[in-house]
RNA sequence: GCUCUCUUAGCUCAGCUGGAUAGAGCAUCUGACUACGAAUCAGAAGGCCGGGCGUUCGACUCGCUCAGGGAGCACCA
């Protein structure tokens, strides 16, 4: 129906510009929010008034005068400034109810692949200790983002990049090390910058059940602290393992750093970017505003990533001759690349934020400008009690961790709270406000909803209301206003979809979640479902269905449970 | 000092990539369960969209600027 609209008015749109030596702009059909404004608007005339120089009023009515419109309109007038309000003839979109029935829990996604294959990198926490909540914020937003992309008929995987190379492996390792010496009786102290939690202890005790003492103690220090090491990391990716499986959160690929250094991709990178002149030695100069002690200027290979827009060249190795990060980060997002993913989005905490223009000048420099990452910034969770912060220190140990945070909460509140803000914005969250099972919380509101439906239904079956097949029903019968609002919103779910992948702004699914919910509450009081009217009670008992339907739909991309009963 | 990001009702946030009278929830007041679940609904009140300038038919939205909050800023990751 949209799209023929579209149509008609386009055609009316050249007629009106006929003569006039301008490009033809495209019809864009928007759902006005106000009531009585119709179905449909449309505001062709404004963008014309420039081109025509006349009001945007003349021009709306020399396009109705033209338009032919399909027989479902019933009433098309101009309003406002020059927006011309569309009315349709109330049944015709109530059609939407057998689409979202007939096409369930596939309703509102493209059903043709889109060809595009999209890396989705998210959470990456380093794997030297448990995930904290903002890590937790960036896995849901990753999570219901990759949910969101295939929806759109993009083949989409998941990655986690697991940073286990680098020097804070090492402390990770020397940590665990001093650990098992003071479980052997040793008295250790811990210096400044070693990992103090007690997951730490945890790990030394499981190595020293699974390997002697007196052999760790025999190896040469290298040896034993990679090892160390390796086995730390294991231990820790196993716990990140479990704690994103509890928030229904998994991965399609952990790709190791390591593995970058050890099959030789770093370096053959590095010695194409140098053969492209892209690598020379040069000299930072000292960060302004900045004051560092004991800085000396050193002489290092140096990126050229000013050519592509950032704001100083970045050096890709060390003093000691070893890669920096951002090499390894080169070539993982290069390896990306060559697997086929010419579309790549990141999902990092808003630490990162002084990295991605580096990694996209890096990208640009590598494809010829074909792809760079898309990079999503997660900001900030404060963690608050009852309004007052919680005080998170690691050296004290009141760190709080986000399997403690879920393992209160629930996953539903946890996963759907975060995901009712934009990813930009910091982020109050508060434990006693997510835990209550109170208006204060919307992810009850919305489960709510489709538990209403659900007793709804199982009432009718109770009464033995024998339920006749979607397509016969009198979809005329929904001329409620609160019945047009949910058909309406049913029939906006594909845009939505489509607009928030294209957005990579997932945050609205919730948002709309939340409007179904309450158009749904609405109809609920207004409108008694099951009632005398047989073929009435018919009608709405789909609505309601195919309501329920589309919650279901929205709440699954976002990894939150639909509960038939609460 | 520089870069990025945010500032909308008392509080927490939306505002659909420039459109009509800026919207929800909480908190504050009024009402609605002897028929489907009151974890709900209906209504009232609450605003110089941080300040200023600009771009144009039209700005919460775009640009510049100032103020305030946050994050980051060599050889770590």
């Amino acid at each position: 129906m949209k799209s023929t609209l579209e149509q008609a008015l386009q055609q009316a749109v050249v007629q009106v510009l006929e003569g006039v030596d301008a490009s033809t702009p495209e019809v864009q059909l928007t759902r006005p929010k106000g009531d009585g404004h119709g179905d449909y608007a449309c505001n062709a005339a404004m963008p014309l008034a420039r081109v025509l120089k006349k009001s945007p009023a003349v021009i709306a009515q020399a396009i109705l005068e033209v338009v032919i419109w399909p027989e479902a309109v019933i009433k098309a007038e101009m309003a406002g400034p020059g927006f011309i309000n569309i009315h349709l003839q109330s049944a015709s979109e109530a059609t939407v109810l057998l689409d979202v029935l007939q096409q369930a829990e596939s309703y509102g996604c493209k059903p043709e692949p889109s060809g595009q294959n999209v890396c989705v990198e998210f959470v990456s926490a380093n794997p030297t200790g448990p995930m904290h909540v903002g890590h937790g914020r960036g896995a849901v937003l990753g999570d219901s983002l990759a949910r969101l992309l295939a929806t759109q008929g993009h083949h989409v995987q998941r990655e986690y990049y697991i940073n286990d190379a680098g020097v804070q492996i090492g402390v990770l390792g020397h940590s665990v090390w001093l650990r098992m010496r003071e479980l052997q009786g040793e008295t250790i102290s811990l210096p400044d910058g070693c990992y103090p939690g007690a997951y730490i202890v945890d790990i030394a005790q499981s190595m020293l059940r699974e390997h002697a003492y007196a052999d760790l103690l025999a190896m040469a220090d290298a040896a034993r602290l990679a090892m160390i090491g390796d086995y730390a990391v294991a231990a820790n990716m196993a716990m990140i393992r479990d704690d994103l499986a509890a928030m229904n959160i998994q991965f399609d690929h952990f790709f190791s750093e390591k593995t970058l250094h050890e099959s030789g991709k770093v370096n053959t990178l590095l010695d194409r970017l140098k053969h492209e002149g892209l690598i020379y030695d040069g000299t930072l100069p000292p960060p302004k505003g900045k004051t560092i002690e004991h800085y000396a200027p050193q002489v290092q290979p140096l990126f050229r990533t000013t050519a592509f827009g950032d704001d100083v060249d970045r050096p890709v190795m060390k003093q000691d001759g070893t890669a920096t990060y951002f090499a390894a980060d080169i070539a993982y997002h290069y390896d990306k690349y060559e697997r086929g993913f010419h579309r790549m989005i990141d999902v990092w905490g808003a630490d990162h934020g002084g990295y991605v223009t580096r990694v996209q000048a890096a990208m640009k420099a590598l494809t010829e400008r074909e792809a760079q990452p898309d990079v999503l910034l997660v900001q900030m969770v404060n963690l608050t009690r009852g309004g007052h912060p919680v005080r998170m220190s690691k050296r004290a140990g009141t760190f709080v961790t986000l399997q403690e945070v879920v393992e209160e909460v629930g996953v539903d509140a946890v996963r759907f709270n975060f995901m009712t803000r934009r990813a930009e914005t910091q982020f109050d969250f508060d434990l006693e406000q997510a835990k209550q099972q109170s208006d204060e919380n919307p992810v009850y509101y919305v489960q709510y909803a489709h538990a209403r439906i659900d007793a709804v239904l199982r009432k009718a079956k109770k009464e033995n209301i024998e339920r006749l097949d979607a397509g016969a029903c009198d979809l005329m019968l929904l001329t409620a206003k609160a019945e047009q609002a949910l058909i309406s919103q049913l029939l906006a779910y594909p845009d939505l979809l489509e607009k928030a992948a294209g957005r990579l702004e997932p945050y609205r699914l919730s948002n709309y979640a939340m409007q179904l919910a309450a158009g749904f509450h609405a109809f609920y009081h207004q409108c008694r479902i099951i009632q005398d009217d047989a073929a009435l009670t018919q009608s709405r008992l789909l609505l309601a269905e195919a309501v329920a339907q589309v919650l279901r739909n929205t709440l699954a991309l976002l990894g939150v449970s639909a509960p038939e009963k609460m």
